[in-house]
DNA sequence: GTCCATGTTCTTTA
DNA sequence: CTAAAGAACATGGA
């Protein structure tokens, strides 16, 4: 369910129910979702207030009030919620956390998604690229200028650009006209400055409108998003294209489902 | 039963 | 050696 946008609706959800709260108890009811396996989590963060919940890619960045930190990453069936006290648990909730009045859960069927113990350690996200919504289209040319990959999958790397999932690559090649199998290293310079521009435009407006719902994503309260709605070729194949009305075309690349206008996103830079 | 799924990481191949 | 492609992970819904 989850990416940069529904990550920033989830982490927006839960500032109001934690930030400058103490966790009074902890529920682990798995300990295998929590890395390094040798960390006592519960006892790490019991009577600990949290100062902050932040979002690095697709990461909910906890910190507490003694300098550790942690993060959830949701992969992609988990999902956070906060709960009356006593409401009955839903299989798979994996922590619980009591805070003021209320339970922050963690659920996570698939369990792709997990906790992960950072501590004080200052580097701890070396291995992920740069932020979309700060990016230039200098780096970011910079970067896919080092793979011959296509440029769908390489948008999906982290270590080149973080935050993108399946819905915002498809959605922001579109946009930008581009096709999902040209070489991401033979983009022109006016191409990677428009992907930039729409990459950004693509993720504020699906941040404003909670994420995409496409599945069961919801955020921390249960509220639906509604981006799915804007989309104009994710899950759209046989519609009719926005802008020129060609029927919207699905193919598997890079073992992701994948979905593009044959027109209007172009196979060739234009001469 | 089959196929597919908003993600990441490990293994295999070239 | 490196980069890229493929498989694997675990569960549920169509």
């Amino acid at each position: 369910m989850p990416e940069l946008p529904e990550v920033q609706t989830v982490v927006n959800t839960l500032q109001p129910a934690m930030a400058g709260q103490v966790i009074r108890a902890v529920d682990l009811r798995r300990r295998d979702i929590v890395s390094p396996a040798d960390i006592d989590f519960p006892q790490q963060i019991t009577g600990k207030r949290v100062i902050s919940i932040t979002r690095r890619a697709k990461r909910i960045v906890f910190l507490l009030n003694d300098g550790n930190r942690f993060y959830i990453h949701l992969g992609m069936s988990g999902h956070m919620s906060v709960e009356k006290i006593g409401t009955p648990t839903i299989k798979h909730t994996h922590l619980i956390l009591h805070v003021a009045r209320q339970e922050v859960r963690f659920v996570d069927p698939r369990r792709f998604g997990g906790i992960w113990w950072l501590g004080k350690e200052q580097p701890w996200d070396t291995d992920l690229g740069p932020e979309p919504l700060d990016i230039t289209a200098k780096q970011l040319a910079a970067r896919l200028a080092k793979t011959t990959r296509a440029i769908k999958p390489a948008l999906l790397d982290q270590k080149l650009i973080v935050g993108l999932g399946n819905i915002y690559v498809d959605e922001s090649l579109h946009q930008a006209g581009i096709h999902p199998t040209r070489r991401a290293d033979k983009l022109r310079p006016a191409e990677v400055a428009k992907l930039t521009r729409c990459i950004k435009t693509i993720l504020r407006q699906a941040i404003e409108h909670n994420g995409s719902s496409v599945r069961t994503y919801r955020d921390a309260n249960g509220k639906w998003g509604s981006f799915q709605n804007l989309h104009r070729v994710y899950h759209c194949q046989g519609k009719p294209c926005h802008r020129c009305k060609t029927p919207i075309q699905q193919i598997v690349l890079g073992g992701r489902s994948t979905h593009f206008c044959p027109k209007c996103q172009v196979t060739k830079p234009h001469a």
